[in-house]
DNA sequence: GGCTGTAATTCAGCTAGCTGAAGTCCAGAT
DNA sequence: ATCTGGACTTCAGCTAGCTGAATTACAGCC
């Protein structure tokens, strides 16, 4: 198993991008359902934004213009304190949605978000999108659903956070990249997976090297070879 | 302001219990706009459940019986890790509900809950809430609204406990505290608040005596008087 | 009143992980 | 080929907060 890791910008060429806006909200969770004619009317009122790495999208607190889809690139999602210290609760690539939360209820964007990567998105406005609630049952009830699904990640996170040591949520979050190729690509630098991890970029790399020395990785060039899942995931407490 | 803290159990005479179920769904977030006949008919889908302090209600990774309705009591919402350590990720009281998620997306629950004090609650089948909502829009559009609300509680969590010390988050704690009575009373030991605020007893011992030097409280037997709570908005900052 | 058990406090010693600084690696530009 | 700047690594020193143990306080009960 290969996990691009961070600073390889070059041959991030995934294939597949879908030829039009309608055609790619077919594969956002919250539209799958919709037909054609219904995706083409919805990619209407959809505005286009094209950001650069390390710009910022926007700021919390702040007015939510709706919610955000990720046609290509990455970003991340995060809270920062008064020190400027930083913790990323997501990282996103290609199709993920973003900033539902002030969408749905109308209040004020709950986190910042930030480009890593060049990074072109689609903004569906609030308005549309609690439109199709008040609207559509069956659409209502796929919101309920990713919501529930969301509230469960999050509760999953805290239980890293509170319950596990660097070590296995390093370990855990190696695992997760080999699933999700938003977690790694251009952009995702030790500082973001630190940020991510609620720890530093040089504990991240005494930490990589001691699952090297367990045996669990490799390393090749810039990359992370997982080289045996199973030490991996016993580390993990999977 | 005064904070009843912990092994109070005897004066806890809350005088306002409503006299019948229904009633009592008037005061339950997702039942506030429902009519008088409506709640009836709600009322007799559900199943009165009794605790004893330190009972298990339920054990993550079950499956769910419905959504739970407190009619009066404590009880905490955590999670375990294999070494029996225990992070509380929510305090309820008379009024509160939960384990909403595992009814609303049919899956398993997503945490244990426990009884901390006696209680006596109220289950609300499965089917009946996925039934409300496929059914009632508005109804639905409540969900969608308490669920984001949940979403940033649990945002709100995540910030504490990655970007502040145990300082500010017992500080932002006593707060809240003075806010919800959920989060004192019966059952509320130091234990239960050093395991929802990721720490140890000790620690939030050693803490207090500081946040009381610092001005902010005061002790009073067992229970902790907030003195000047501008100092302590300002030590939570705030 | 005195007993008993649980909760809370205090303290000394420890450690996981942070901090700051110095050095290395490498992709991209010239 | 060399240069440059950002990302990564390594290390020594430190500290917030944990651990375990001993002590005290208190509610509930007889």
């Amino acid at each position: 198993m290969l996990l691009e890791w961070p600073t390889i910008s070059k041959q991030l060429n995934e294939v597949d991008v879908p030829p039009t806006l309608s055609e790619a909200l077919g594969r956002v969770v919250y539209f799958k359902a919709f037909d054609e004619p219904r995706r083409a009317q919805l990619a209407e009122q959809m505005i286009r934004q094209h950001f650069l790495p390390g710009e910022t999208i926007f700021l919390e607190g702040n007015p939510t213009l709706g919610m955000w889809i990720i046609e290509r690139g990455r970003i991340k999602v995060y809270k920062l304190n008064p020190n400027g210290e930083e913790h990323v609760l997501r990282l996103l690539g290609d199709g993920d949605t973003f900033n539902e939360i002030g969408a749905l209820d109308g209040g004020a964007n709950p986190a910042n978000a930030g480009a890593l990567s060049e990074t072109t998105m689609w903004v569906l406005p609030s308005a549309a999108l609690q439109n199709l609630i008040a609207t559509d049952g069956v659409f209502a009830l796929k919101v309920v659903q990713v919501l529930s699904g969301k509230v469960r990640g999050l509760v999953n996170q805290i239980e890293n956070l509170t319950l596990y040591s660097v070590m296995v949520r390093l370990a855990r979050f190696l695992l997760q990249q080999a699933e999700d190729p938003a977690l790694s690509g251009p952009g995702v630098t030790r500082a973001t997976i630190a940020a991510h991890l609620a720890t530093t970029p040089q504990t991240v790399s005494t930490t990589l090297r001691e699952l090297e020395l367990a045996g669990a990785i490799r390393f090749d060039r810039h990359m992370i070879l997982i080289t045996d899942e199973s030490i991996l995931r016993s580390i993990a407490m999977l």
